[in-house]
DNA sequence: TATCTTATTGTCCAATTGACAACAACCCAA
DNA sequence: TTGGGTTGTTGTCAATTGGACAATAAGATA
């Protein structure tokens, strides 16, 4: 490819940008929500008749004066209403041609949620919002799906080496609640007493002196993440071998 | 900090851009090479008044018909001379302020070699070009230090969870220099003993049934590394926990 | 041949793991 | 009131692993 001084012409309408936004810089996000045992993802619908009928990671312009991670939770917010989760920087993507009008690099966040925990609010610039499943998903803009694609792999990737998935339960919970999660996302079986010593050796559980409520046995003890040695692990990065 | 439409005046002189780049999208390249047995990172001295003596990681505008990649690989050589080599995206960064007169944002990229295998040509716009030890690095332009330590950090933790850094290494070559290439990089002692046996383990290296030649004492056996299983183990990820 | 250096194997003990037994708490129904 | 059902929690034990280090082997050299 010849190099240009210009953006190529090109037969699509031009980008009508905000005049505050980095121009050729985007940010895409990638909320994956668990939903009764189902892996999904958070899109958005175009309203744009260009795009009629498609869909889309939520995303959108990073401001000139704008951090990238405060970037993603504000366009994730005005385009779905979902706030209050923890986004990390995923991977950046700038194919050449992965947009049709200009060139436009997009940096991608990520996130692992508890679907049924956010309440989705559809932003000004979106004809809907919904959780899709993985496994069936519609027809997307752009590169969005190779996104997905991408985010996926790391996913499975990063559950065995970071304590990712805490933040798909409640602030308090118990053991078996946590095993539960572990062995939906390994897909494994995992003895009780050994999967409760591996997970207390860690430090990263601080016991609420509570109980469960309602249950019809023994009621178990409830636990919270001791946000200290969590920040630890995540940072320094470790394995979780369970 | 306020919305603004424009760049914020400043008292810096403003970029002078050649016109075919991305305003505000830059490369950044961590070449981390081993040097005799210590971590090094390849650095260019700043040519410009401005930022005279200081060194910079190699990096430099994207053109705008250019994927990642291929910038990335292009400044380096343009910077460095060093080509043949392969490099993985490592992270985006884009605070606000790390750049002093714009918003600038970058795409860092890294690799790890063997620093003896490259021969260093300084760019035009390149004052000097070397390889700095990590552990005495000089005055850096920007975030470049901040860049590093995280590339310092995701290396360390990679080269426990993935079989890089074998690379590093000739075709045949003995367990000890494989020890020392991991001393290096963790920037620890490791116990002579229990390292073979844990990499033996593996089933990642075949005895050649040669032995070191011209040491001045008892010579050590030989080894290659599996291709079969070293694929096996970089596609599935795994754990050294060496 | 004595001695030096490094390679390689072996040993010991402490810590960890995995499988499972045993006991505790609580609900519920007879 | 009592006993069975269910789940929580603690304990046990053999097998495995890990780290520290001793012991031995294989050259090279003085």
């Amino acid at each position: 490819m010849p190099n240009i001084a210009t953006p190529p012409i090109s037969h699509v309408e031009p980008l009508n940008l905000p005049q505050n936004v980095i121009k050729a810089l985007s940010i895409d996000n990638l909320v994956f929500g668990l939903d009764e045992d189902e892996l999904k993802i958070l899109l958005v619908k175009q309203t744009d008749p260009m795009h009629e009928g498609k869909w889309a990671l939520p995303g959108g312009w990073i401001r000139y004066d704008e951090n990238l991670r405060d970037a993603a939770y504000r366009l994730l917010e005005e385009l779905t209403g979902v706030k209050q989760l923890y986004l990390e920087q995923l991977k950046t993507f700038g194919r050449v041609d992965r947009f049709p009008t200009e060139r436009v690099v997009t940096i991608a966040y990520y996130a692992l949620v508890s679907a049924e925990h956010y309440s989705l609010v559809a932003g000004q610039s979106a004809a809907d919002v919904s959780w899709q499943s993985i496994s069936a998903l519609p027809e997307l803009i752009y590169d969005h799906a190779e996104i997905i694609a991408y985010g996926m792999k790391f996913l499975q990737h990063q559950v065995c080496h970071q304590p990712i998935g805490f933040n798909l339960l409640p602030e308090k919970f118990t053991l078996l609640q946590l095993q539960a999660l572990y062995e939906a996302i390994l897909n494994t079986k995992l003895d009780k007493p050994n999967f409760r010593r591996k997970i207390m050796k860690m430090d990263l559980l601080t016991p609420c002196n509570e109980k469960q409520q309602g249950v019809p046995h023994r009621a178990a003890n409830l636990y919270r993440f001791d946000p200290e040695t969590y920040k630890q692990l995540t940072e320094s990065g470790f394995s979780f071998e369970i």
